[in-house]
DNA sequence: TGTTCGTTCGCAAGTCGTGCAGATTGACAT
DNA sequence: ATGTCAATCTGCACGACTTGCGAACGAACA
């Protein structure tokens, strides 16, 4: 996602007004890599603009999702994610805390796909479910001496 | 999914009740490849047995996805959809229509991710959106004189 | 045929997101 | 600086989807 000064003149230029709301979000949601949910985004604009009203918080993050400022993501979460991160990139959910995180897939593209007899692609998304490290700890059936030594950088799929 | 008998059998020696509501969502779901929403089984069944409830059509899907019999699955498109297809496969969606479809990836398993450091990957889910050839009918800019002869059985990725 | 406990049903409630309309205010001209 | 006007904000109601709850029901078995 651009910076709140690009989007402040993107905003002016074309016509939008750029009213405060508008500036705490571009700031909260510039550099975010949590993808948070309107709610959360409300609860941290609340802290610093008490009055920000939730609505106008899911407004603003529709506006900008259109306009292709950042990604709007359904993660089956419950509710919709935002994601300032517009690069192609792909997501892993732990499914005891909801913490999402960027992943990165290379080769995806160029896959042989069996089934879409006619279906014009237009988007694909992959998405993991597992457990993140913090979640795991004292939770699973390994030794108990030692933590599995996880490859930090890079795993192979599923 | 199992038939309708083999669940009979395998609902009655565990325990569980064999009610005529539930024999019927065994026929509807059984060789079902529509990915149908609850509530569209829900429509089904009530011209088959009047009176059926919409909760218990949630409690028996519900029910039967938690013991394996078929899978649930949210595609981002409002209702979540019960899929009687256990194989390991994955999905292509109509943008337009909300029509699902099966698709197989190979060749999935054992691409590099970058980014999942010690993330415990459970599950890898890869969703397509796009346009199914029925909706994309005089709806795209192509030369009118021919449609795209799309590839029936493989396509690439993206 | 009677007992029992899992099941069904109807409704209330919960979560998430959107429609609406009056009050507010940013942007710009005067 | 002030006025104008349309875009925006806010609060609330509403819609879609799903689950919680408890009384009534009925499948399974003796
Ligand atoms: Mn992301
Ligand atoms: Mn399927
Ligand atoms: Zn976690
Ligand atoms: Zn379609």
């Amino acid at each position: 996602m651009r910076s709140p000064a690009e989007l402040t003149e993107s905003f002016r230029t074309n016509g939008l007004k750029v009213t405060p709301q508008r500036q705490l979000l571009f700031r909260l949601m510039h550099e975010n890599d949590c993808h948070p949910t309107a709610d959360a985004l409300f609860a941290e604009a609340s802290a610093q603009m008490p009055g920000i009203s939730l609505r106008t918080v899911y407004q603003t993050l529709t506006d900008l999702a259109a306009m292709g400022e950042l990604r709007s993501l359904d993660l089956g979460t419950g509710a919709t994610r935002f994601d300032p991160n517009t690069d192609d990139h792909h997501h892993v959910v732990c499914d005891r805390c909801g913490d999402v995180r960027d992943v990165y897939v290379s080769g995806a593209d160029g896959l042989p796909v069996d089934g879409l007899d006619g279906f014009e692609v237009r988007e694909a998304s992959i998405l993991f479910k597992g457990v993140c490290p913090r979640c795991a700890v004292g939770h699973d059936m390994a030794s108990p001496t030692s933590t599995t030594p996880n490859n930090p950088a890079k795993e192979k799929l599923s």
